[in-house]
DNA sequence: TGTACATCAGTGAACGCGCGTTCACTGATGTAC
DNA sequence: TGTACATCAGTGAACGCGCGTTCACTGATGTAC
């Protein structure tokens, strides 16, 4: 709508976490600075503060938008995996894994509550969604129904949250220690096989096999 | 030995390590600064240059610090832990989660490949022996012999390994997880039961029960 | 339809701040003879 | 044992840099009449 050469952007605050997104990427959270995303945009280095306030407020974003990216890869290797329960839980594993090391900068920022300090009570839509889908997928595991994301903050037996437990730290560890190199001292770098044969011993033990 | 008046400090190199934990742990990484190390250790702000040459120099050398604590912790628990088998798996786990509790900004940088710099191929000793503890409980668990400190780099079979990355990544993304407050979407914040019961399940899994 | 005016979005110069680094120095220690 | 000298550890003033913030501004848009 908005021609590019006028003085008013049009889309500045999309313009500005496109840039953002970049900068995180390229220089990591060290080189992350208001001035710096202001100038990868090509705009002022004042512009950023009218959006976002401050750099806790834009990175607040890019870790919601990481969440989105997130939820979105996982719920495309969900839908390739099939119906058998030994897949899915592979697959949710690999999606989360792969996704921390595509976004390494995000995934470091989108766990760090000293810097985006999210309400976890009532966290951001993509999060809630993404905690959804690693739920619903080990309601399957026990032959339970799927539940919306609405309900998702909702009370849960102990025994549901005791096999969400299992499944969530065993991803999220193995993606956190694979991504900060620390699992080369035991196994060769980027392959999945050991990823897939726990997440498949992992639905196995959740199955009650 | 020498007074404390004296223009040369006796120990300073220790001194500054000390000085630098208490600004990590109270400023965390945003505020970990060399000039703050020196005035918190009371010296004038060229003095840790000598030391430790940059701040990531300092920052490698808190994390080395970091997994000293770590395996320390470990041990006491394990020690407390007796000879029943899911016991010790649970002990491990709380020993983990409650360092990651006791010091939040060291478990922070000391998995942060892209701060710290170790060579994982050839680590530090408190990191080695650290992996060598959660390498035995492993071991034992399955009914083998423990491996000495120097041993554990050495390759090792893929089940072996497996059940390894099971534990591992159990107690890691837990302490992970519960350090960033992503947890209390689930179940209440500082409760050990979920964790024991994780780890219990974990244990028989891998004994093969 | 036209005009006036308020509001909004972005600019750019200026500022103060804490940082890491450099550099000439000073005081203490160790060693050669 | 005493003296000279090299080396080492720590000092403090000075610097340049990029940062966030402030502030008066300017250009575009929306609305009232």
């Amino acid at each position: 709508m908005t021609p590019k050469t006028a003085y008013h952007h049009g889309d500045l605050r999309k313009a500005l976490l496109d840039a953002a997104d970049k900068v995180l990427q390229t220089q990591g959270l060290q080189g992350f600075t208001l001035r710096a995303c202001a100038r990868a945009a090509g705009v002022s280095h004042t512009a950023p503060k009218h959006h976002f306030g401050d750099v806790r407020g834009l990175l607040r974003a890019l870790a919601e938008r990481g969440f989105e990216h997130l939820v979105e890869r996982l719920r495309m290797e969900l839908s390739l995996a099939g119906t058998q329960l030994e897949a899915q839980m592979f697959a949710t594993a690999k999606a989360y894994v792969e996704f921390a090391q595509t976004y390494p900068e995000h995934f470091r920022i989108m766990f760090r509550s000293d810097l985006i300090d999210f309400d976890m009570q009532a966290p951001p839509d993509a999060v809630l969604e993404t905690f959804t889908e690693l739920t619903n997928v080990i309601l399957r595991q026990r032959g339970d129904a799927p539940i919306a994301v609405q309900d998702v903050i909702a009370d849960k037996p102990a025994a549901l949250v005791n096999d969400i437990i299992l499944g969530w730290c065993h991803v999220h560890g193995y993606a956190h220690l694979a991504l900060e190199g620390q699992l080369t001292m035991i196994a060769e770098d980027g392959q999945l096989g050991h990823l897939e044969q726990s997440a498949r011993r992992l639905s196995q033990l959740i199955q009650g096999l």
